[in-house]
DNA sequence: CTGAAAGCGCTTACAG
DNA sequence: CTGAAAGCGCTTACAG
C-alpha cells in the first residue's frame, strides 16, 4: 500500500548513504567521495529517481522556477506573434537548463501599482523575463533597483541584476532604409510604433542614420506614429500621402503596421510596389505570405526566446553575462522596388 | 534580522489561536466558530499575509498547478496567432481561481514515448490543458484512461477525467461554405488541414452537409489536404486549377492556407474575389489587414483559453461539467463576392 | 470547535 | 568525506 512515489529516502537506503550525501551527491557538491557519488548516481538511474522540486524550494531559498511577463494588454490588440516563439524558447531552453517556466500576464499579475518585488516573492521566482515593457509602465522605475534578476526585452536599464536582450533596433531600421535609399527613393515615410516604447527611439535613430549616412536630409513631417496598430497605421499613411504627393517609400516599425499601410495604399489606389515601396520589421510568418510578399526586417524570435532564458539563468546563478544583441536581418521580397 | 517572511505561524500568534485552526480558516472549512475565523481573517488582512505555495503543496497532495502543453513541432512551422491569445486567457482565469500556469511544450517535455502520467508527477500538476493534439500523436491513447483531469482542445475523448473545448467545427465549416453556396458558387474548393487532426474530419463534414443541405453534389476532386501550412496551400491550388478550370471559390481550413492561396491564385493570374472567391478559417488579426481582406470563420481564441481554465479548474474540484462549444461566427468581408 | 504533533521531501549547518 | 538532526511552511488525522 505504500505510495510508490520514490524520494530520495529510497534512494539513500539502498544506496546505504545518508540523505544528506545523496542530496549532496545530486547537488554536485565537491566534497563527496568519487565511488559514493557513482553508486548513488547508479541507484538513482536504476530506480528513476527524481527529486521533488517542491521540496527542494520549501527547504532552499531557491525555486528554480522562471516567470515570463508578458504584456497582454487586456484584449485591447491582439499580440504579436513573435511574442509565441519567444515564449516557447525561453521555454524549452529554460527547461533544459533545470528551471520550470511560470507564466504571468500584466493584467492578472500586475495590477494596481503592484511592485515587481512582490510577485517575485508571491510566485516564488527566481528570476523574471520581461517582454513588452514600456517606459510608462508603473514598474519601469523599479528596475532600476531591484534586487532580483531580470531579462528585459528590447529594454536598456542600468543595473546589475538587469540584463537586456534584443535585436539590434537601430541596425535593424538602418537596414530597412538603407535599403530603400539603395533602391533609389528619396522620400521615405516612417511609420514608427508606439512614442513609449523604448524601440521607437532606437528604430527611429535607425531612420536618422541611414538619412545622414547617405547624405538625404530629414524630413520631420515623414514621419508618424502609430502604436504598432494596423488602424493607427492606415490613418497614417493617408496623412502621409495627404502631406507628401510625391512620397515612393514607407517603412513601417512592425509587420503589421506595414500590412495595414498596404492596405490603405491600394485603398486609396496606390499599388504596391509598382507606385510605393513598403518595408516592415519583425518578418512574421504570414509575410512571406502576402501579397505583395513584405520585405522586412527579421527578428529571430526563437532565438531571442532561447537567448534570454540562458541569460537569465546565469544571471540566476551569479554570473553577469552583459547585454546580448541579436543581429537582424534585412529580408528582401516582392514588396519594394528599385525605381 | 528575523526574515520578514510572514507565516501561518506568526498569524496564528497575533490571533492567539493555533497554527492549525488558522490553516482551518485558510481553507474554508465548515467546522469553525465564526468569530475565531473573522480574527483570523482581519488578521491576515493587517499583516498582509500570503501563504506559501509552496509548501501548501508538500504538505497536501494538491499543488494548485495547470500545465498548459502547446505543441511546438520543435521550430519547423511557425505557431498559429490564436494559440498565443488561448495561452493568456487561460492563463489569467486560472490565476483568477487560485492557480498557476506552467508551459509546457511537446519538444522539451513529452520527448520520446514520455507518458503524460509521467509528466503530471514530475510537474505536480493538479491539471493539464491540451493544446493540438493529433490522433497519431504517442500519448493519444493513453488519454482513453488516464486518471488525472485534462481539458483539450477540439479533440473528443470519453472519459470521465476529460473534457473538450472547442468551435463547434461542422457548424465553422458549413458556414463558410454555406456562405460560398448562397452567393451563387457551385464549384467549391476544399483546403483542409493536417489529416490526423481531429479538427480536418470535422470541417469536412461541414463542407458535406452544406453541399449535401444545398443539394449540392460533393466533387471529391475538389478537396485537397495541405498540413496547415501556406506552401501546402500553394501547392494545393495548382492542383485544383489544373483539374478544375472552372472553379469560382475555394474554402481553406485556416486563414494561413487561405493567405498562402490567395498568394498562389495572384501569382497564377487570377483575381480575388472578382475571379475567385477564398474564405478563411479562424479570424486571425491579420485577416482583417491583407488585401482583400479576408471573409473566415472566427474562432474566438480569447474565450476558448478562458473557459477551459474553468472547466479544468472544475474538473480538479471533481467536477465534470461536459464538453464546451464556443460558436463559430461567419466574418464576411472583402475575399469573397457573388457570382 | 480547537490544539498538539507528525509528516510532506528535501537542504543545510554542525559535528565528527 | 559522511551522518544525525533541525527546519522550510504548511496540512491533516487524532484527541479532546
Amino acid at each position: 500500500m505504500k505510495d510508490k512515489t520514490i524520494t530520495i529516502k529510497d534512494v539513500a537506503k539502498i544506496a546505504g548513504v545518508s540523505v544528506s550525501t545523496v542530496s549532496r551527491a545530486l547537488n554536485n557538491y565537491s566534497d563527496i567521495n568519487q565511488e559514493t557519488k557513482e553508486k548513488i548516481f547508479s541507484v538513482v538511474k536504476e530506480l528513476g529517481y527524481k527529486p521533488n522540486n517542491i521540496a527542494r524550494s520549501l527547504s532552499s531559498s531557491r525555486t528554480f522556477r522562471l516567470g515570463m511577463l508578458v504584456e497582454d494588454n487586456e484584449g485591447t490588440g491582439r499580440l504579436n506573434p513573435l511574442v509565441l516563439e519567444m515564449i516557447i524558447g525561453f521555454k524549452n531552453t529554460s527547461s533544459k537548463l533545470g528551471y520550470e517556466t511560470v507564466l504571468l500576464s500584466t493584467t492578472s499579475d500586475i495590477q494596481r501599482n503592484e511592485k515587481l518585488q512582490k510577485i517575485f516573492k508571491e510566485k516564488q521566482l527566481d528570476g523574471m523575463f520581461i517582454m513588452g515593457l514600456k517606459m510608462t509602465d508603473q514598474y519601469y522605475d523599479e528596475l532600476s533597483n531591484i534586487d532580483k534578476p531580470c531579462v528585459l526585452l528590447d529594454v536598456n536599464i542600468n543595473n546589475p541584476n538587469v540584463a537586456c536582450i534584443g535585436v539590434d533596433n537601430v541596425r535593424g531600421s538602418f537596414l530597412a532604409v538603407e535599403h530603400l535609399i539603395k533602391s533609389g527613393h528619396k522620400k521615405i515615410g516612417f511609420i514608427n510604433g508606439h512614442k513609449d516604447a523604448y524601440v521607437s527611439y532606437e528604430r527611429l535613430d535607425g531612420y536618422f542614420l541611414a538619412h545622414s549616412r547617405y547624405k538625404l536630409p530629414v524630413d520631420n513631417s515623414l514621419i508618424e506614429n502609430a502604436d504598432f496598430t494596423d488602424e493607427g497605421a492606415q490613418e497614417a499613411v493617408k496623412r502621409l500621402l495627404q502631406r507628401h504627393k510625391d512620397i515612393t517609400a514607407i517603412f513601417c516599425a512592425s509587420d503589421l503596421m506595414a500590412t495595414g499601410a498596404i492596405y490603405s495604399l491600394t485603398n486609396c489606389g496606390y499599388s504596391v510596389p509598382e507606385d510605393i515601396s513598403v518595408v516592415g520589421f519583425d518578418d512574421i510568418h504570414l509575410a512571406e505570405c502576402i501579397v505583395p510578399r513584405l520585405t522586412t526586417i527579421r527578428q529571430d524570435a526563437k532565438k531571442i526566446g532561447t537567448s534570454a532564458a540562458s541569460l537569465l539563468v546565469n544571471l540566476v546563478q551569479g554570473q553577469h553575462m552583459g547585454r546580448i544583441v541579436i543581429e537582424p536581418e534585412l529580408i528582401v521580397r516582392e514588396s519594394t522596388k528599385r525605381i
